[in-house]
DNA sequence: GCCAACGTTGGC
DNA sequence: GCCAACGTTGGC
């Protein structure tokens, strides 16, 4: 099963009043528990104990110890270039999110295990880095945050759907989605090559991107930032380019 | 367009 | 439960 990882320009949330208000009204999701186990399980080269202590630390929110990793933040991948998925262009930029209702949209498609933890993980008002992936310059171009926690993604169960899934049934359903609204665009593009100069001198000198996921997790699409990680890479738009 | 990284699948 | 084959991601 594929794993796309991104969204499509279908997004547009349904909605008609102000921004964040309606939207931001949580549902309660009912967990399920089938798939828990498999989805939690840390990905292979992980250091099991690392995992388990980021989860611990995500019930516990006991914070502050180096073991003991709190995400508050998330990086997302969206691929601005069109790319055809089963005949449906997969294409979603920035520029696609601003013309949205809102400029919000559902962030659907999201078929890997791993990466729906972090979606259900997201919490409303957290912030994430809109990362353009794919394509000719890869990196991160805009901030949006979280203005609906996570709820069924429900292209899983459309036929006609690049994503759609025939294991998944409505009454269980395996796949979420989050809705995430434009916030601003980053002061300037933050290339890649530049937050992986970044990411390999920070491994040298145990600076604050040594464990960054975009580079340890390479091909994860849901990604999620330490506070110090994410506060690093907003520095840089302040920065002079590279 | 190439191909390394890596998640998933299925044979055994 | 191992692991080879396969498919996808995504930088270059």
């Amino acid at each position: 099963m594929p794993w796309p990882s991104r969204k499509r320009d279908k997004g547009a949330v349904a909605d008609k009043k102000e921004p964040d208000a309606k939207i931001a009204k949580t549902e309660e999701e009912t967990s399920d528990t089938e798939e828990e186990e498999k989805s939690t399980k840390p990905p292979a080269g992980s250091s099991k104990s690392g995992w388990k202590n980021w989860k611990k630390t995500k019930e516990s929110d006991t914070g502050g110890e180096e073991s003991k990793i709190t995400y508050c933040h998330w990086l997302l991948k969206s691929e601005p270039e069109s790319r055809l998925e089963k005949g449906v262009d997969v294409k979603f930029s920035i520029d696609d999110l601003k013309a949205q209702p809102n400029q919000t949209t559902f962030w659907d498609g999201v078929r890997n295990y791993q990466a729906r933890n972090f979606l259900r993980a997201m919490k409303l008002g957290q912030q994430a880095f809109f990362y353009h992936s794919n394509c000719k310059e890869p990196g991160i171009v805009a901030i949006v945050k979280i203005v609906k926690e996570a709820y069924p993604d429900h292209t899983q169960f459309d036929q006609k759907d690049p994503h759609y899934d025939s294991t998944s049934r409505k009454e269980n359903p395996k796949w979420s989605m989050v809705d995430v609204q434009f916030v601003r665009m980053t002061k300037r593009f933050i290339p890649l090559s530049e937050i992986k100069a970044h990411h390999l001198a920070h491994k040298a000198d145990g600076g604050p991107l040594k464990n960054m996921m975009l580079f340890t997790r390479q091909r994860l699409s849901i990604q999620p930032l330490t506070q110090e990680e994410f506060d690093f890479v907003l520095s840089l738009e302040e920065e002079k380019p590279h």
